[in-house]
DNA sequence: GGTCGGATCATCT
DNA sequence: GATGATCCGACCG
């Protein structure tokens, strides 16, 4: 396992977030392992972008203070008071820039996902083990304990993985805000079964 | 296939 | 007191 490189993440979260397409995260939280290739992602764009939970009207405060440290960092927020969301820092010191990972396909350990998933009834469709960012998080066993963790060091490692073409990439609107709706920062690859909406 | 509402809480007004 | 980078199950057609 070769863990990525910091330059690759020291970029603007746009470019990132077409780069970790096809990367993988390896997590040994709670001593079990699983992978997940990265499948979906989408780029907030920190201080200028409006939907992001760094945007220049917000300010620095205790919940994006991690967006505001070094790339390669995780930023692990609840969202909707239920799920936990992973991201991966990216820019610079003092340049919030975060790509939030949506959808990983299961590489290893499908039965620690499964598990975490659905531990109280009978699994769902494999399809489901990561589709979706609350989903993903759960599948790897990522909460607030992984905030402010560095990627390149385990529990929780981003590493490299098989290249994505550039065809393979489609790019869209980003799902689930309020603000910049429009702005084109959601990547997946093509017609692939583990993103979260098609 | 689709649409709708509830869960549940950190954060901000 | 309202909102939200979500998910799931219920209901409808």
């Amino acid at each position: 396992m070769t863990p990525l490189d910091a330059t690759v993440l020291a970029r603007d979260a746009e470019e990132v977030a077409r780069a970790l397409l096809g990367a993988l995260i390896v997590s040994t939280i709670g001593g079990d392992r699983a992978i997940g290739r990265i499948v979906e992602t989408e780029a907030y764009l920190g201080l200028r972008d409006p939907a992001s939970h760094a945007a220049e009207r917000i300010g620095r405060t205790a919940r994006n203070e991690v967006m505001y440290g070094r790339p390669g960092l995780a930023y692990v927020y609840r969202s909707y008071g239920i799920h936990w969301c992973l991201n991966v820092v990216t820019n610079a010191v003092d340049d919030p820039g975060a790509v939030l990972l949506r959808a990983i396909e299961p590489v290893a350990g499908i039965d620690v996902m499964r598990q975490r998933r659905w531990p109280d009834a009978q699994p769902g469709a494999d399809r489901l083990i990561g589709s979706g960012p609350g989903r993903l998080a759960q599948a790897l066993g990522v909460t607030g304990a992984q905030n402010g963790h560095s990627l390149d060091v385990p529990p929780l490692v981003l590493a490299t993985g098989e290249a994505v073409s550039r065809r393979r990439v489609v790019r869209g609107p980003r799902i689930g805000i309020s603000r910049a709706v429009d702005w084109p920062l959601r990547f997946h690859i093509r017609d692939h079964p583990h993103v979260s909406r098609r």
